[in-house]
RNA sequence: GCCGCUAUCGUCUAGUGGUCUAGGACGACAGGUUUUCAUCCUGUAAACCGGAGUUCGAUUCUCCGUAGCGGUACCA
C-alpha cells in the first residue's frame, strides 16, 4: 500500500518531464458550438496499409450520419501499435475511403498534415497528452507502475489456467498493485522496464445496464482487470488512447466495431477514473464470411474481397457497393430505394436502430445484382466515362480503345439501352473487355471462336443470301424479313410453332440461321441485338466478318 | 474454461400474443416471351434453433439448453 504522498511522489518520478495538469489540456480542446442534432463522430483506423470493405462500411454510416446533421466527420489516425504500422498508410486510408465518396471535415488530410482545431489527429503526436493524464491517474492511485516480465505474465496465466479461474491481470494476480513506494523505487533504480496499468477499482460480480446504440439493451459486468494504459514504449493502448481522445475531440457518441463491446466495462472505468463524463456506443457487428459451414469474419489473410482494392480493381461501380453496404446495414434501405430510385443516398434516413445486431453475411451475389441494376440505368455516355476511369488504371488497350474511338464505343455501350427492355449484363467495369472485343479486329482475332454443329455448304448458302441482301440502311424489321428470306430459301421455318409441329419438314428454324450469321459475325453464341451490332459495327467490317468466316471456318 | 452479443427461407430481412396457411428481395430451380444470351413475365422449392413455462392461444413474453460470433494481449 501507498500512501497518497507516495503516489504524487512516485507519478513525479515517473513523468518528471510533464509539467501541465489535465486541466491545462482540457481548456485547449472546449466544447464544440453544435446545433440542435449535429453529430460529430470519427473514424479511428490503425494505417496497416489494408483497407477492409469493413472499414468503408463503417466509415459510410459516420459519413452519412455526419452529413445529414449537418455535422463533423473525423479522421483519427491510431498508430500506437508500432508493429504493425505501414508507410503511406494514412494516405491509402484516405485514398481508398476517398474512391467510394467519403470524405472527412475534420482531421488526417495525407500522411503528414490534418485539419482542425482539435488535434493533433494522429496518436503517436498526442504523447504528452496521454502522459498528462496517466500522471494525474498514478498521482491519485488510479493507475501504477507494474515490472512484470511477459514471461511472469505467462507463468500468471498458466497458474491461472490450472486452477480455473479468470486469467488476466486482476485482484490478488496483479502482483504490483499493492507494491509498496519501496519496492517500486527499487526497480525503478534498477531501470527495470514498466507498464503502466490501470487500478481498478471494479466488481466483476457487479452488472451494468447499458444502452447501446445499435444493439439496444445489453448487461456488461464491471471491469477489475488492471488493463495496461501506458506501454513500455510509452505510447497508449487502445483503452487508454480512446477515452481520452475521443473525450477532447468532443465527440457525440462512439460508432466502432463490435470486436470492442466487451472492453466496453473496461472503457467505462478509465472513463470515471479520468473524471470524464461517459459517451454512448454504437456498436457494429462486422460483415461475415461462410466457410464451410460456418460463418465468421471477413479475413484479410484468406478472402480477397475483404480488401477494398478488389472492388477498385475489379471496377466494381462506386454506387453500387456503396447500395449494397447500406442495404445490408439497414434492410429497408432497398425498399426505400425501389420508392426513390433518383434520390440521393443522402436523404436516405440511416437508422442505427435497424442495424443488424448479429454478423451479416457478406453477399457477393446480391452485390452483383445491385451492381448490374444500377448500371443498366445509366446512359451510354456514363458507361463511357466510368470505364475510362478504370480502364486508365487497369486496362491499357481498352483505355487506348476508348480515347481513340470514343463515339464507336459510345455506340457499343448503347446497343439495347434505350427503350423499356434495357440491356442488364454489367456487373463491373472489368466486365467491359469481354463486352467489347467482338467489335475490335484485334480481340476479335484473339477470341476463342464458337461453332455449331451445322452443313458446312448449307452456312455458306446462308451467308451468301444474306451478303446478296445485305443493306445497312435497312431498319430492324426490314433486316429480320431478310433473314426470314434467307431462311426460307434454305429450307428453314419462320415459324417456330409450325416448325416444333412438324421439325421433320425443316432444317431449322429462323433463330439457327441467325445463329450462323451471329457466329460468323461476332464468333459467338451469345451476343446482344444481332440487327444492333451490325448497324454499330458498320456495313465494311460486318461483310469482312462474314467472308472471313467463310475463308476459314467453312473450308 | 470464463464473459458478452446474437438467433425467422441458402442470404439480407419484414412481422405480430390470435390477421401466419409467416411477407418481400437476392440466389436456386421450372416454364413462357425474344433471332441467341442477358432481360422480362409466370410459377416452384425454401424459415420462426430445441425444451420447458406464462397464456384460452406463442414465431412473438420468461427461463433453461444449443449453436454462431466476438472478447479473454505491452493488437487495434
Amino acid at each position: 500500500m501507498r500512501t497518497i504522498e507516495e503516489n504524487k511522489y512516485l507519478s513525479e518520478l515517473l513523468f518528471s518531464d510533464i509539467k501541465e495538469s489535465p486541466q491545462d489540456i482540457l481548456k485547449k480542446y472546449p466544447e464544440r458550438n453544435l446545433k440542435e442534432g449535429e453529430l460529430v463522430l470519427r473514424f479511428a483506423p490503425s494505417p496497416t496499409g489494408f483497407i477492409h470493405i469493413g472499414n468503408v462500411y463503417t466509415s459510410l454510416v459516420g459519413y452519412l450520419l455526419t452529413k445529414r446533421s449537418n455535422g463533423k466527420f473525423i479522421l483519427r489516425i491510431e498508430d500506437t501499435d508500432k508493429v504493425r504500422e505501414v508507410e503511406n498508410g494514412i494516405s491509402q486510408i484516405i485514398n481508398g475511403l476517398e474512391y467510394f465518396g467519403i470524405h472527412f471535415d475534420e482531421g488526417m488530410i495525407n500522411d503528414k498534415e490534418s485539419k482542425g482545431d482539435y488535434g493533433p489527429y494522429i496518436q503517436s503526436e498526442r504523447m504528452n497528452i496521454y502522459k498528462v493524464f496517466a500522471k494525474d491517474l498514478v498521482s491519485k492511485g488510479l493507475a501504477y507502475p507494474c515490472f512484470c516480465t511477459e514471461d511472469e505474465l505467462e507463468s500468471i496465466r498458466k497458474e491461472q489456467t490450472d486452477l480455473g479461474t479468470r486469467t488476466g491481470y486482476w485482484g490478488k494476480w496483479a502482483k504490483w498493485r499493492e507494491a509498496t513506494f519501496d519496492e517500486v523505487k527499487r526497480a525503478l533504480d534498477s531501470n527495470w522496464t514498466f507498464v503502466i496499468r490501470l487500478y481498478s477499482n471494479g466488481n466483476i460480480d457487479n452488472k451494468i445496464n447499458s444502452k447501446d446504440l445499435i444493439k439496444g439493451g445489453i448487461t456488461l459486468s464491471e471491469n477489475d482487470m488492471d488493463s495496461v494504459l501506458l506501454k513500455s514504449d510509452g505510447l497508449p493502448t487502445y483503452h487508454f488512447a480512446h477515452p481520452i481522445d475521443d473525450t477532447l475531440m468532443r465527440i457525440s457518441f462512439v460508432l466502432r466495431g463490435d470486436e470492442w463491446l466487451s472492453s466496453q466495462p473496461l472503457h467505462m472505468e478509465i472513463f470515471k477514473a479520468l473524471g470524464f463524463k461517459q459517451l454512448e456506443y454504437g456498436h457494429i457487428s462486422p460483415l461475415m464470411k461462410m466457410d464451410g459451414d460456418s460463418k465468421r469474419k471477413l479475413s484479410k489473410r484468406k478472402d480477397p474481397e475483404a480488401a477494398v482494392s478488389y472492388y477498385i480493381e475489379k471496377g466494381y461501380p462506386v454506387q453500387g457497393v456503396k447500395e449494397y453496404i447500406l442495404n445490408v446495414a439497414n434492410s429497408n434501405f432497398y425498399d426505400w430505394r425501389i420508392q426513390n430510385p433518383d434520390e440521393d443516398i443522402l436523404e436516405f434516413n440511416i437508422r442505427l436502430e435497424k442495424f443488424n445486431k448479429a454478423g451479416a453475411l457478406f453477399d457477393i451475389s446480391k452485390l452483383n445484382d445491385i451492381c448490374k441494376e444500377y448500371i443498366s440505368k445509366l446512359k451510354a455516355q456514363e458507361i463511357y466515362d466510368m470505364a475510362l476511369e478504370w480502364a486508365s488504371k487497369f486496362n491499357e488497350d481498352i483505355h487506348s480503345k476508348l480515347i481513340n474511338q470514343k463515339d464507336y464505343c459510345i455506340s457499343i455501350f448503347n446497343i439495347e439501352r434505350e427503350g423499356s427492355k434495357v440491356r442488364k449484363d454489367i456487373v463491373k467495369w472489368s466486365d467491359i473487355p469481354s463486352q467489347v472485343e467482338i467489335f475490335f479486329d484485334d480481340m476479335f482475332m484473339d477470341m476463342d471462336k464458337e461453332s455449331v454443329d451445322m452443313d458446312k455448304g448449307l452456312q455458306k448458302n446462308i451467308l451468301n443470301d444474306f451478303s446478296d441482301t445485305y443493306y445497312p440502311g435497312d431498319s430492324v424489321q426490314e433486316w429480320f424479313n431478310k433473314v426470314k428470306d434467307v431462311a426460307i430459301k434454305n429450307g428453314f421455318s419462320v415459324d417456330s410453332k409450325e416448325y416444333e409441329s412438324n421439325p421433320k419438314k425443316f432444317k431449322g428454324k429462323v433463330g439457327d440461321v441467325a445463329m450462323i450469321l451471329r457466329l460468323a459475325v461476332t464468333g459467338k453464341k451469345q451476343t446482344p441485338d444481332l440487327y444492333q451490332v451490325m448497324q454499330v459495327m458498320g456495313e465494311e467490317r460486318v461483310r469482312e466478318r462474314i467472308k472471313g468466316y467463310i475463308n476459314t471456318v467453312l473450308v
